[in-house]
DNA sequence: TATGAATGAGATTTCATTCAT
DNA sequence: AATGAATGAAATCTCATTCAT
């Protein structure tokens, strides 16, 4: 379905061709000219709606950096219990489903050179260190446990993140169900034993 | 300490000097002129010990890949014990050792476009599934824990291998105590509840 | 005050807008983008009023260049007296209005590449060249001056040119008045001594 | 005679074709593509010794201004009589010996756009204004003479700088002694009357 | 009469690789 | 064994002009 101006829809359609390009080869070995023939479109449009090749990277990360920063605030507090085991599940299942909708956005994200100042930073340096905060708060973790709170979180963000884009890149061999009721299981298990 | 010839030591200055390039900026990013600057070396020198740049990051990454490789067969069996909980512990210390000393060439190799089938493989193929493989093995989890065991222990190493990649590029805040007892801790609760 | 059809009006827009931007830059660097931006109007406009970015310019340098091509005419005879001084004088400051009114456009239509047969050619050529001879005309040169006539005005054409120039643009620190009296009083030293 | 480096000459020989490149076109006009195949090299080496367009502009500019600039201090007392008249003939001569043999580039220079701060700056700014001062200095003009001494002599510059640039550009149809004899003629009699 | 999105030829610049010394 | 000048294919980016609305 095709909304909006026709610039709108330009500017879209050469998102798109550029998140199928970044996914077949990687960002830095993206050709703008690979876009704009994706995109069926040329270099001239190109530049009328991004400034660069890392303006339009930028773009493309930025709406897949604030979906998932949208996702912090939305974890139920997670009990020792089949709800909590339940509230977990479902959010792990939100965040899976992100993944498998930007995977290939997610993957060139992963893979470019932005270890500059400018650009929409690390992956891990906002949005995982702000989902595995939303865990902290979240996980009713016992105090018994001996876990250090919010380094365990951590690293259970970081497997969280690791097996959705490796599952997304399709280089996990198991159903997107084995996938959630592991993690889930992993961190229920890490948390209350 | 000098060793070799000087060609030999000539080698391993280009080496070093890529690591250390590699390390500042990324692979794609790194040109064959800053290399051979920091090398105080020459372009004509360089392609006399590497044919190519993909080439002289093969050399640089298959020294780390080999010694990464190595640690599978190492992990003892890690039961639901002092003695366990010890060994499992002093296998994920080896792990992080090689992690920081080789922190920036595994950092270029897991941002490197080594997609396609050229070149060492992405990290999380081989050596990535052959350490979980091991922990696979090596980790006696009870029957009842419900756990996948091969989706879990390969879960559980992505955490460990992103912490670890997180912690030598100096993106964690902890200390390498702090982090062997979380990463430790966190597989024993998994395993063992 | 407006005058003319919508059309005439827009067109005005146009030029008084690319004499604006011709000066903050100069003609190469000046972009029709720039021009359209400044008078509020757009691409597909510009191209109903000018053939191309050179055809503007033309237009605009015309006007320029009829308006100084009248002033060959206009000397009065320059006598070595107090009239004729002042007749010096006053043609100077019709030529200096001129260059007041349109120093921008003058400014650009030096700097720009016009050396090609199109376009209103170079201003040293026609119009320099034109006053120079009515200065020759009209300027009653003792035959014992010693001074090449022809080749003596040329040179005091240029200097008028180029210091109204400067002045018009800003470089000369000095004023209307003591413009003139200099340029006039070095005319009338160098003929009549 | 070729004389230096290989590099060295190299980069001589990129100087020489901008220079003619520059002549037969403008500073914008030319295309790198077009000093490269006329110093029969090409873009990789051009970048090897010029950092830019602009950067090769400035360096053939600054040979230029560096050797105008020499000149300022090298104009001997011009009293009213024949041997002053010989000294300023003969700093005329050195002025229009460097517009001679650097006609192609000065042509450039003053047809370039240096309205920006970067770069050798206008002509008429530093090396003109230098000379109009050595001028100053120099010219032992009679109090009783009327002219504005700093204004006057700056004209009179402006004079032998237009005129020297359309000589060496061709535009002007007299003998390099005719040129030099009225610039002197000029100049004195607007001096000493 | 006016618009502005689209175009594409052509400009500048980069960098892995070669080769004469 | 070492050098570094030279190369040129290929990348990014610009901008005058066109055209559908």
């Amino acid at each position: 379905m095709l909304v909006g101006t026709r610039g709108q829809r330009t500017r879209q359609r050469l998102l798109d061709a550029a998140a199928e390009v970044f996914d077949r080869t990687s960002y830095h070995a993206a050709r703008i000219d690979d876009v704009v023939a994706a995109a069926d479109s040329s270099h001239g449009t190109f530049y009328l709606y991004f400034s660069s090749k890392e303006d339009l990277f930028e773009q493309l990360v930025g709406e897949v950096a604030t979906e998932l920063h949208g996702l912090i605030d939305e974890l139920a507090p997670v009990t020792n219990s089949a709800r909590g085991r339940a509230a977990l599940r479902a959010w792990l299942a939100r965040v899976s489903e992100v993944y498998a909708r930007h995977g290939r956005v997610i993957r060139a994200w992963t893979e470019a050179d932005l270890s500059g100042d400018v650009g929409p930073g690390r992956l891990g340096d906002e949005v995982l260190t702000g989902m595995a905060l939303a865990l902290t708060r979240r996980l009713r973790m016992p105090k018994r446990s001996g876990l250090h709170p919010t380094i365990a979180t951590l690293a259970l963000m970081m497997m969280v993140e690791r097996f959705n884009y490796y599952a997304a890149t399709g280089q996990v061999d198991a159903s997107p169900d084995e996938l959630l009721d592991t993690l889930t299981d992993v961190i229920m298990a890490a948390a209350f034993g």
